[in-house]
DNA sequence: GTTCTAATTGAAAAAATTCGCAATAGCGAA
DNA sequence: TTCGCTATTGCGAATTTTTTCAATTAGAAC
C-alpha cells in the first residue's frame, strides 16, 4: 500500500496555498516559492497540487481561466460564475446541501467540495434583455 | 456586431461531435476529420469546440482526463463521476432541476447544462469500508 | 541511529493547448 | 452577382502541462 510522504516541497506548496486568500494558479505558487527554493521545478508544483487535491487538502476548479487551487478547511463554499462579466458570486454550502444529500440518499458519496455553476448574473441578464429589446 | 460564421470546418466539427455517442476529446475529433480534411489544423478544432460551446451547441466537461465534448440537444443530462473506479453514472436533469431553480429564484440564470459531481459510487464505498475494517 | 525501499524530485523531452499573423472566405449590402 | 468587410483559417511559435527517468530522500522496520 502506497504511503503519501510529506516532503519539504509538498509542505511548502500546501502552506503557500493556505497562506493566499482565494484562488491561486499553479504558476503563482511556483513563482512564490522559486526564490526560496531555487531548485523547485514546475512539474513538482503541478504534481503536488494534484496530490494535495487527492488528499483532500486543496480544492481544484476551472472557472474559465485555467485551473485554480484553494485550501480546504473551515466551511466549504461554492461559486456562481457569470459568463457575461466574469463575476464570481459565493454560494454557501447550505444552499447545495439538500441537493448533495439527495445524491447521498441515492447511494453516491459526494466528494465535490467546491462546486462551480456557470450562468449569468442579474445585471448581465438585464443587459441582455435591453439588447434584445433594441433589435 | 460580430456575426458567427458557419464555416465548413465548424460544420464538420459539429457534425462529428453529434455523430459520436457520449464524450469525445478534441484529439479524437481532429483525427476523425484529418483524413477528409488534410489541411485541418489542431488549433481550428480547439477554437471551434470552444466557439460551439459558446454557441450552446456542445457541452464541455473535464471529468478528470482532460476536456471532453458532447452534442447538446434532446434532454440535458448530468454525471456522477466516481473517483475510485472512474465509473460515470448518469444523472437526469430532473434531479438537478430543483437546485437550479433555486439559483434562478435567487437571480442567477444557470447556463450549466452538463454538471459533473465527483465522489464515490456505492461499490467503491463498500471497498473502502472493507479496507478500513481490515486495518 | 542505521538500513532499506519505494515515493518523490529536478531536469529535459514530449504532449497538449493557445497565440500571432498573413491569407482566405462567409455573408450582408449593393 | 459582385463587392467589401472582417471572422476564420492554417501555420509556426509560444505557452502550458504531462511524462520519463536516474538520483534523492521520507519514513517504516530493525
Ligand atoms: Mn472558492
Ligand atoms: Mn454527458
Ligand atoms: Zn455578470
Ligand atoms: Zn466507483
Amino acid at each position: 500500500m502506497s504511503t503519501m510522504r510529506m516532503t519539504i516541497q509538498r509542505r511548502k506548496i500546501l502552506a503557500t496555498v493556505q497562506g493566499l486568500p482565494g484562488h491561486v494558479s499553479a504558476e503563482t505558487i511556483y513563482h512564490r516559492l522559486k526564490p526560496e527554493m531555487p531548485e523547485l521545478s514546475p512539474s513538482t508544483v503541478y504534481r503536488n497540487l494534484k496530490a494535495l487535491a487527492d488528499m483532500g487538502r486543496v480544492s481544484v476548479t476551472d472557472m474559465g481561466q485555467g485551473w485554480v487551487f484553494e485550501a480546504v478547511g473551515g466551511t466549504p463554499h461554492h461559486h456562481l460564475v457569470c459568463l457575461g462579466c466574469g463575476e464570481v458570486e459565493d454560494l454557501s454550502d447550505s444552499a447545495v446541501r439538500p441537493f448533495f444529500d439527495q445524491l447521498e440518499r441515492r447511494g453516491f458519496h459526494v466528494a465535490t467540495n467546491h462546486l462551480c455553476i456557470y450562468g449569468y448574473c442579474s445585471s448581465c441578464q438585464e443587459k441582455a434583455g435591453a439588447q434584445e429589446a433594441a433589435r
